[in-house]
DNA sequence: CATACGTGGAG
DNA sequence: TCTCCAAGTAT
């Protein structure tokens, strides 16, 4: 039997207060929702959005993207970050039209063998594009279930098997409510039960919630990574891949030289750039976007 | 299972 | 200024 405490008041909740994101409107396609989806994987809604509108508008079918050299799409990707994803997507397109009739197929499994799509993504597209019911179970999700019902104020740095059972747990037996109860409490969590400051005098469960009912005990064990980034391979991959961008076609070897003092981190950034096919060598020594 | 993988805004 | 973090995935 269903046995959800939060359910009711949490979808009453959304209906008022749920953001009007372009991917939610009732007529966003699937490719739409993909596309979003692979685009908000650790990148904040802000700055998505825009991204996204510039992406639909050119690409407005897999079939459209799939037309155009992968370089295109790791161009129109911008600086959104983790650009990999560009190509991810171009990948999706390419195999959603050769082995999916242009149609982004809609079960799990389907979505799951897709290049970029992990657990959550495939999870996402299932429920919020066909309504179907799958447990959502994001940095957002992960965060409201630690605290309402773990009672801790963050969730382990891992996922364990324990949060995908109590998410599971909480599904609405209805695929069309599981839907709205998935993208609800995702939308608690990114507008009322944040990392840093949780506005818990707005939160509709707050009567219910373990960790504020225990006073709002601090985060325990070690603290939480920061992911330096100035001085790393990232950084330099960056700036690597900005010139390429920015460059209206191949660039000569110098011009990347030019973005990174320290030549053997230099040559090892463009190097992986190169094995991850962001970066095409060509014969005669230039670089460019890949075709 | 820990680590690599971009970028920019908020506190 | 500097740390933290934002709808994760692949290896």
């Amino acid at each position: 039997m269903f046995d959800n405490p939060y359910s009711t008041t949490v979808l009453t909740w959304y209906q008022a207060n749920a953001r009007d994101l372009p991917w939610r409107r009732p007529d966003a396609s699937p490719w739409s929702i993909l596309v979003s989806e692979i685009m908000l994987q650790q990148t904040p809604v802000v700055r998505v959005r825009p991204a996204w509108e510039a992406w639909m508008e050119r690409w407005p079918t897999p079939a459209d993207l799939a037309a155009e050299p992968s370089g295109e799409a790791v161009r129109m990707w911008n600086r959104l970050g983790y650009p990999r994803r560009a190509l991810n997507l171009h990948a999706c397109a390419r195999e959603i039209v050769n082995r999916h009739g242009g149609q982004v197929p809609d079960s799990h499994a389907d979505l799951l063998a897709l290049p970029g799509v992990g657990p959550y993504t495939a999870a996402a597209v299932a429920s919020f594009a066909f309504g179907q019911r799958h447990a959502i179970l994001d940095t957002n999700v992960r965060r409201v279930l630690a605290r309402a019902d773990t009672g801790i104020e963050y969730p382990p740095k891992a996922q364990s098997k324990a949060e995908v059972r109590l998410a599971e747990s909480l599904l609405p037996p209805e695929p069309d409510v599981a839907a709205r109860w998935g993208v609800a409490i995702m939308e608690l969590g990114a507008l009322v039960c944040t990392a840093r400051s949780p506005a818990c005098a707005d939160c509709p469960i707050a009567d219910k919630c373990a960790w504020r009912l225990a006073g709002k005990p601090a985060h325990d064990g070690p603290p939480r990574r920061g992911q330096t980034y100035a001085g790393t391979d990232r950084q330099v991959r960056g700036r690597l891949l900005a010139v390429l961008r920015d460059a209206p076609g191949p660039v000569e070897k110098p011009a990347l030289d030019g973005v990174w003092d320290e030549p053997v981190q230099r040559e090892r950034a463009l190097d992986a750039l190169v094995a991850d096919g962001l970066v095409d060598p060509l014969d005669d020594g230039r670089y460019a976007l890949p075709s």
